[in-house]
DNA sequence: AGAATAGGTGACTCAATAGTCACATGTCAA
DNA sequence: TTGACATGTGACTATTGAGTCACCTATTCT
């Protein structure tokens, strides 16, 4: 399993989108604390947590008995650049915006 | 299925990734031509540009017997736009810079 | 027309993954 | 120190997805 992999598929999954939503929202959270936002089993959001993490696209940390949660971009821009080339970015990025207001509006 | 998962689910595997990187390098080849860069049947690629087409990240076009396959990269920068805060992107795309950096160095 | 070429469909097999549960460890607070 | 809390593990089930194959349609070229 490469690195990339390893993001990819812990992307695939929407659980997983969601959970990095709550932390792009805000950073730190336990896994009890996450768990609350979801329908699901403590130990089904535990999994995925652990998923993000191989993926380093979340970092936790320890602090006594609980484990906070925090969000790593890094990986998700390593995606962009792999196929948006430099020279055209100023255009897609255009495009992109565009369809978010699109979407926005409707 | 969402939009989303469209996207995800298609990046997801491996295969796909590869034939987004060939359509990355040179747009408009033909099925049969990005076969013959793969160990993979026909088929299994055939089935592998059906889910990058519904996801939106492969545009194709026919033209007489051939169907000509192109790259879009929309859907890679909306992913990025999710979870790359616009405030911070300078200082994420500069660490992605450096990571990209030290792997070619290696 | 007939052969070769490019692409397409539906069913099948095998492997990977999501989600749950019983059970277990470490930490805090009264 | 006892009970409550936060997190962790291994096994299990059901679903999903990758890849192949037999068979089919449409287009081009001689």
């Amino acid at each position: 399993m490469t690195a990339d992999d390893l993001v990819f598929k812990a992307l695939a999954d929407a659980t997983r989108r969601f959970l990095l939503d709550l932390l792009f929202v805000r950073d730190g959270r336990t896994l009890t604390e996450l768990e609350s936002e979801l329908e699901m089993t403590r130990f089904g959001v535990m999994k995925h947590l652990r998923v993000l993490e191989a993926a380093g696209l979340v970092v936790a940390r320890r602090s006594g008995r609980e484990k906070l949660h925090f969000l790593n971009p890094v990986p998700i821009r390593l995606i962009h650049d792999r196929w948006v080339d430099k020279y055209t970015e100023r255009r897609v990025s255009a495009l992109a915006d565009l369809k978010n207001q699109l979407e926005e509006m409707s």
